[in-house]
DNA sequence: GTGGTCTAGACCACC
DNA sequence: GTGGTCTAGACCACA
């Protein structure tokens, strides 16, 4: 797996690990991937990985049963689609808005992106 | 000032910099605030606003004047045009687009937001 | 049933059936419930449940007639007061004056718990 | 340094923190060792001085300044202290309590401790 | 100088 | 098998 320069690896991760939830892909009480098999398939350090699993489990959007693994939360989909929607609203919208407006991009400009 | 977290501040303050030139306040051939002025103004370390300035005079979007200060190239205006709609078009937007199809937003929701 | 985070599931079992023990629900000789039937009303792995009662006989509180099954010994009350009343003195009760020191609480506060 | 065996080293060291705070030995704003010194004041590793840092930064009790340092929040002192309490009154104090009345002891035995 | 990230690998506790 | 902790050490970004 290859993963971008700017971003720490494991917050990559825990995005990957988004994406999965909000598909659909990993549904609400569907146990994820050990830290170790993670790790693997990703190749990366499990201390990276678990990171990853760390940084999400504190954010209530996955949960971990002692010994057995790492469970999406059952408001997990829920909290991931809160947080992702206000980071979009706040932060990433009002900054393409400003951008847009300061290199006089039109909106017909970018409206074919949207399909 | 206040900086986010996530960007180093040395970056945002070069896209301020960038700001202040795509809006035209700061013309090509222009002076800029030197570097000490711009660290007291936006309580950083001197070294700091110096590395933002260092940045975009790699760039080529300003210029230094030994003892002088800092100036806005010639072409400075033209060149960050170029830089961000690049960043917009190759990164940014296709984010963006990536983003609204996992939350399942619509244009439509976003369309009052350009105004 | 539910177990806290800060402890390993099979102490937090052995401290229930110490309970049991000190209040006379299971007095000396008494046989106690099945390393199944304590994992199904537990909802643990039998692995977990074992792993107490066996850290309970290495103890000398408990001791197994194979095929039978696990009884509270002889000496079980008196050793499980003994032990408990150590672990009072020496850790419980010195770390609880500490924090009260530290967080200013007086015994006042605390009176009234004593009922 | 010594740290016990029972418990995590980065959460013993969280600890010590906690407590250099609520004695009033590192006010509000006050900057805390570095990671490194800590770590070696501590004989830890520098990255298991750092989760302790990082932890209580989860918990808003300290705060960094990139490339400066960490210090006490202004707040740090009051939510240790609200923590603390907390889990005093709703963990610790019931459990000795109920360990108090399994194994017969009585306020009387105790009294002199409070000193 | 500061903190942050990552790896490699050991070793442990738990289920 | 699971996750968790810790060390040693490299390397980086930042102020």
């Amino acid at each position: 797996m290859k993963f971008k320069e700017e971003q720490p690896i494991y917050l990559q991760i825990a995005d990957l690990i988004c994406e999965n939830i909000l598909s659909g892909r990993w549904p609400p009480g569907e146990r994820i991937p050990s830290v170790r098999d993670a790790a693997v398939s990703m190749e990366v350090n499990p201390n990276t990985a678990l990171r990853a699993y760390d940084y999400l489990q504190n954010l209530g959007i996955i949960y971990k049963n002692r010994g057995i693994g790492y469970f999406v939360a059952e408001d997990g989909l829920e909290k991931t689609r809160v947080l992702k929607r206000e980071d979009f609203f706040s932060n990433i919208l009002p900054n393409v808005i400003k951008t847009m407006k300061l290199l006089g991009i039109q909106y017909a400009e970018i409206e074919k992106y949207f399909d």
